[in-house]
RNA sequence: GCCUUUGUAGCUCAGUUGGUAGAGCAGAGGACUGAAAAUCCUCGUGUCGUUGGUUCGAUUCCGACCGAAGGCA
């Protein structure tokens, strides 16, 4: 099959992303609203059940009458993964697109996103438990240079991008060698082989001055006190024996608070400070990515500046298609 | 008013037996392919409160002043 001009082929959406606390679900809503969209969650702690104060999830009134897509679904006992999400978010904007309705992705986890709009198709091995588990038991022993020097073996060229302490990847590159007797660096050759499926528009929410996204990150965990966050913490760990959803910012500060390690505002500015970090990391990886289009809120008189600019972009984008 | 302690990086404090200084935290930058709100790497020059004095040389010793904390009146 000859494509002779792709971008004819490609699926059109919009992606919100930027980090936590910039308003991305007010934005989303707001342009599925005005462009007949709905909205395709891309974080990774929005898609478990329960948690809804501390990983922000909208809620019903936010939504404002329009579908949201991958939010509050999976039991916080189950894993989740990059591989399955991108499955999972295909199959809504494929439903979504089927309707004649515009996706509009929002999230802000970046290798969530690139993953689903760079089209990265991951390796069929769905994960090996037991070869992992074993690994990590060897890396007990032997220690993270060991194992460093093993994957340096499999895959010089992987393992020379890889600091020994960075075991999950060190150990995650072994594995799949030993599931399928491919290296990473040939993984990730071929995972991008094929061109993505989607054309997206993207738009990333910022500040241009840090402090001042500090500032909201600070007063959105006061709000979140308020709201109850404590209380979902305690209940959250009464019935569930969370794993992945266990990272969750908001949940773990509070732990050594319910064990009575710490007070209660030593772990509100723990979460603070875990917050500002998270949307530093968040900033990092979405700042190479030079197909966004950045909206920083200090450079706009109001939020309608900001929503007009971002429709225009938007209309600009689909109108080319 | 007097006495004592104290004033060093954004914060908490080390330190220099006199040769202009370093930790933790905060913060910054970066990486990222099946646990990603995770995981990991790198980054420390600041009128050593101000001002005089002693000294070849003072942030370090001495004096005064200013600020802070405590004590006595």
């Amino acid at each position: 099959m000859v494509e002779l001009d792709n971008s004819l082929n490609k699926t059109p959406l919009v992606a919100v992303v930027g980090p936590t606390a910039s308003g991305k679900t007010k934005l989303g809503v707001d342009i599925a609203l005005k462009f007949n969209g709905e909205v395709v969650s891309a974080d990774s702690m929005q898609i478990y059940l329960g948690m809804s104060i501390a990983t922000a999830k909208p809620t019903l009134d936010e939504m404002r009458g329009v579908p949201h897509h991958l939010i509050d679904f999976l039991p916080p006992e189950q894993g989740y993964s990059v591989a399955r999400y991108v499955d999972d978010a295909k199959a809504s904007i494929a439903d979504i697109t089927a309707r004649g309705k515009l996706p509009v992705l929002v999230g802000g986890t970046g290798l969530y996103v690139d993953a689903l709009l760079g089209g990265i198709r991951f390796s069929e091995e769905p994960g090996t438990p037991e070869i992992r588990a074993q690994l990590y038991e060897q890396a007990a022993q032997l220690g993270n240079e060991a194992m460093h020097a093993m994957l340096a073996q499999i895959d010089p060229e992987y393992a020379k991008g890889l600091h020994p302490n960075n075991l999950g990847r060190v150990l995650r590159a072994i594995e799949l060698y030993r599931a399928t007797g491919k290296t990473m660096s040939e993984q990730l050759k071929s995972s991008r082989e094929k061109p993505s499926d989607y054309a997206p528009i993207m738009i990333g929410l910022s500040f241009s001055d840090r402090a001042k996204l500090y500032e909201r990150i600070d007063y959105r965990v006061d709000l979140m006190l308020q709201q109850g966050l404590l209380e979902e913490v305690r209940a959250f760990y009464k019935t569930h024996n969370p794993k992945t959803a266990a990272q969750a910012i908001g949940c773990k500060e509070f732990l050594s608070f319910l064990n009575g390690e710490k007070t209660l505002e030593e772990c509100t500015d723990d979460l603070k400070r875990e917050t500002r970090r998270y949307a530093k990391r968040q900033l990092t990886w979405f700042k190479r990515n030079s197909q966004i289009s950045w909206l920083n809120y200090d450079e706009f008189d109001s939020y309608q500046a900001l929503l007009d600019k971002a429709y225009s972009i938007i209309s600009n984008g689909l109108s080319h298609r």
